[in-house]
DNA sequence: TTGACTCAGTACAGATTCAATACCAACGTG
DNA sequence: CACGTTGGTATTGAATCTGTACTGAGTCAA
């Protein structure tokens, strides 16, 4: 399979990498949830070649998980916002932050943290059932074919 | 920034991705929490090159998410299972389902369903907070430097 | 005992993608 | 009018990925 078929399996985790599963787009897209709007500080943050940057924010636009508004005209310049679609991806960047905190991180702690504004705590996610309510763990959790499926 | 550079980065997310943020990396753990278990099954499922096959699963020993075991003898043969940490990755691969079902999935509904054996209710993850319970939202965090933090 | 088959890889060449560097363009400032 | 800022393109050598073929150890069937 090359990279491109990825989004024609039937499945979902196959279309949402094709989009994600890039290397550097995740990266971007966690710089967006720290804020990072413009095209020259994911360059500078990211320490990676102009061309990835654009073709990457690109992709991410054309995917409707970031929008390129102009924030000044005269010239006019642009910066990359998440779009509601983008903010989606947030759970996606909080559990990969919580396995590299519980696995990489220095013996200091973790280097972000992270803090509900709900209740003010700095926390970790939980992933729960939508239906009970209960956290959910791997061994609990029995994957079957859907209405959508057809092969794989 | 080389890719290689990524996990000396005093970021969890960025030494996570290190790990899991190859295009075919996450694609396998999709297989190895199915159930797929075999080197033919990985390759034959994702229709990759056999180099490719040989060198992500090496790696993901190598980092102690999955273990190479022996399941006979005569000829000697192995099978990756998922370890402990392999299973934390579990959260990653639902987050990145949940965003694929919603923006990706076709008419008829996702192509694979999850059930939650403790409650036997088919069911999307939701991520709550540690501190309180309540579901967080991407706009309710507030990221901030942490003990471990050194820079970026 | 020969030949076909399975599983788990290696080897290697060609295609693709990436990275670094330089450059472009529009505008503001001094 | 030179220079700085922002947001890109163009180009080219390096790294990585891919497809194909091959190895090797063992089983099975005739």
């Amino acid at each position: 399979m090359k990279w491109d078929d990825l989004n024609a399996q039937p499945c979902s985790i196959a279309r949402a990498l094709a989009v994600i599963g890039d290397r550097w787009t995740l990266m971007i897209l966690r710089d967006c949830f720290l804020g990072v709007r413009r095209f020259e500080a994911f360059q500078a943050r990211l320490g990676i070649s102009r061309t990835i940057v654009t073709d990457r924010l690109r992709l991410l636009v054309e995917e409707g998980v970031l929008r390129r508004e102009a924030y000044q005209a005269n010239p006019v310049r642009h910066e990359y916002r998440l779009t509601d679609k983008g903010l989606e991806l947030h759970p996606v960047i909080l559990a990969i932050a919580r396995f590299g905190d519980e696995h990489y991180a220095d013996e200091a702690g973790p280097p972000v943290l992270r803090r509900h504004k709900g209740c003010g705590c700095d926390f970790q996610p939980v992933q729960v059932c939508s239906a009970c309510g209960e956290p959910v763990s791997a061994r609990q959790v029995e994957a079957r074919a859907g209405v959508g499926f057809a092969g794989v």
